[in-house]
DNA sequence: GTCTATAAAAAGATAGAC
DNA sequence: GTCTATCTTTTTATAGAC
């Protein structure tokens, strides 16, 4: 996302940290209540300083929710085109996207609860890019049903629960938590296929097939997860 | 909830009509953007007239949250005393929530997103309350666990993945809805039964027997979940 | 780049007439 | 019970000095 010239060269680096502030302070508190106010003491600007940063209280909602969204969606459209089982992107996608909902719990809190805020293009652009993750995530469960791995059922539902299940994590999911992004995808992903009729042992290789691909990615230093771990 | 003497007979019902638009409202541009000029407008009284009804815009959140919660944790309660196995009870649990979940989504959505805005006494009570069901359903799941119906596994988990699929649904729901909670509550209890680790057999043996006490309740007059159901 | 001062609108809540 | 007018505080945002 480059800015209009005329800014010095420390410009875009204080933009994110005010940006990592702001969601941890609309995370707490939600947008609509934090005043830009509680911005300036947080970030120890005045009101003058701030605005040259953020431009509006909007655009910096703009940028809280691509910050988390953009490279989403990057990570998992690399992992929806690997060449393995859909059970096995499946798993992956999983603890992907936990990695994310963990890594930066304020953020997914104002994306849960905050882009009604958005208006206009903003808004639209956010509902899209929300439909097309939720549409990789479909796409691999009927592939999935199709492979006879899991039972045929209603895609749609069955996206609703795989949703559900990941989504909701931000609520209780604390910095300090007794469960890493990996051990609850193995969680989730084993309740959600061994509901969905899988195979126990199906599950079970999935699961190992996964694990050694994410440390196999994990190690390599151009990892397709890397802009998503570590946005 | 009995209101100090000195008002009409009316009082209480109008006061219960607020309330419920007041919901809708929250739940659709959240509490914090919601001006009491906008409840004044939608619900067609100045702002005098509101005031002697809600006393307060706080007085007001709590009375959403209250309208739900506690015909929740009632009719909760009822079922987890009831002398059937622990999967039926938790499948009628599962039903009992989804039901107040989607007959009530504008209330839902305030109850998930702004009891934050809650202080003090209120914030402490509705936490509390939270906390109480949430040790309802890990009690059941203990319960089907030590009866052998699903695998021994960490109760924690096995809790917060039953609230993540079933709390996250106020989401998508929407008033015009494909899925009824019966329908919806067959699917998750299904997923996270089998999930843990049932048989197909006993799952279904148990959707059976839920099935066949819900109905048997929902025509008899005093149904535990009347008051749930139809707050 | 950062500040202070200030604008202009809107917030929650109350007073007092009717 | 309901209204209008008003109080007080806070809101987002800008202007202009430094």
């Amino acid at each position: 996302m480059p800015r209009p010239p005329g800014h010095g060269p420390g410009f875009e680096q204080r933009r994110q940290e005010i940006i990592d502030e702001a969601a941890r302070l609309f995370g707490e508190r939600g947008y609509a209540a934090t005043g830009v106010s509680d911005l300036c003491s947080a970030v120890r600007l005045g009101k003058g300083a701030l605005y040259y940063y953020i431009g509006s209280k909007e655009k910096l909602l703009v940028a809280i929710q691509n910050r988390v969204l953009e490279p989403l969606l990057l990570s998992t459209g690399r992992i929806a085109g690997l060449d393995v089982s859909a059970m096995v992107r499946l798993r992956m996608l999983s603890e992907n996207l936990l990695s994310v909902i963990l890594s930066h719990l304020p953020h997914i809190w104002v994306y849960e609860h905050d882009y009604r805020h958005l208006t206009g293009d903003n808004r639209t652009q956010v509902v899209r890019q929300r439909r097309q993750f939720e549409s990789m995530v479909r796409s691999l469960l009927q592939e999935a049903m199709e492979a006879g791995d899991i039972a045929e059922a209603d895609p749609r539902l069955a996206t609703l629960q795989f949703l559900n299940l990941h989504n909701h994590t931000y609520q209780w999911a604390r910095a300090s938590q007794p469960w890493s992004a990996s051990e609850l995808s193995t969680a989730y992903f084993r309740t959600l296929m061994l509901g969905f009729g899988a195979k126990a042992s199906a599950v079970e290789r999935a699961e190992a097939t996964a694990t050694t691909l994410l440390n196999r990615l994990d190690a390599a230093t151009a990892s397709p997860f890397a802009p998503a771990v570590a946005i």
